[in-house]
DNA sequence: ATCAAAATCACCCGAAAGTATGAACAAAAA
DNA sequence: TTTTTGTTCATACTTTCGGGTGATTTTGAT
């Protein structure tokens, strides 16, 4: 009798402690997928940051920064026939190369791209490279407003 | 005998199947471990490569444009305070009416026939015979010519 | 009232201009 | 030596221009 009341105990004591043992195991598992997944919010969360940043840095290096020029007009008399003299320093803060220049001064006669191409010995599609980075570089869309800023700035006469 | 044999066969037959399945059982995990640490990297990938984008967007978009004012003093060569004076008499010479000068003053400035549309409330077809009429009586072929021309001539300023 | 010049607009078509992207290559600079 | 810069060219595609033609509507002058 007291073996066997003894063996209910046991039998339940082994019950419960497999029960026991069994939530035990659910909770370290629900822990394990918490800290997995945890630790995968984490490392994503790193990338994204780390990324943002890199985005960031990207563009803010690679984006030249537009620069507004505001053009004042200062009255002074002078003999027209001394020759034009080219703002070197306007050229070198837009960025200006030689040749750029180049296709600017000819774009100002009023010549096509092809036209401009002959003159230079280089073909059509190069003076059109140089004239999108001249509309680039003075802001501008067109021909016709980049003849008249360049000569506002004192790239060509 | 022959049972014998065939039950050893039968034996070696499931020991192979057993082996043959435990493989692919394994090839199937390792397929799967893969296939799993792919999907991470590419996920990874995906994180790194849309909050990049996103860093490039928000410096982009949040950012004032970095515009470095810069103010230019012009020389200008004509004497301002004297308003500038339309050579009348060219205008009649060539039979340019003053519709045609408002659409050569406009383009003068750098805009697009639309533009110039837009700003007369006309049709850009209208521009556009106007602008042929212009390059006909200034016997020109582009409008950079024309705007040449006609400040050569006096029409504009 | 009518006639002529000017202004308006339309449609078509080909040419030119402009955009986007990529790449080769040489010279200069870091 | 590696990187940067300037020049050159290309291909593919979209937009704008310019030429040609014709038509309707104002407007001003006779």
């Amino acid at each position: 009798m007291k073996t066997r009341v003894l063996n209910k105990y046991k039998t339940v004591g082994l019950y419960g402690l497999s029960l026991a043992l069994l939530l035990l195991l659910l909770r370290w598992l629900e822990l394990k997928f918490l800290i997995y997944q945890h630790s995968f919010e984490i490392y994503a969360g790193m990338i994204a940051l780390f990324f943002t940043g890199l985005g960031i840095w990207l563009s803010q290096k690679l984006t030249r920064p537009k620069t507004e020029t505001r053009v004042i007009e200062k009255t002074v008399y002078r003999d027209p026939s001394l020759p034009f003299e080219i703002n070197r320093k306007e050229m070198e803060l837009l960025g200006i190369s030689e040749r750029e220049l180049e296709v600017l001064h000819l774009m100002s006669q009023g010549m096509s791209n092809q036209e401009i191409g002959a003159q230079l010995f280089v073909s059509l599609n190069t003076v059109k490279t140089h004239a999108a980075r001249i509309f680039e570089k003075l802001d501008v869309q067109r021909r016709t407003q980049a003849v008249e800023k360049a000569k506002k700035i004192g790239l060509i006469a």
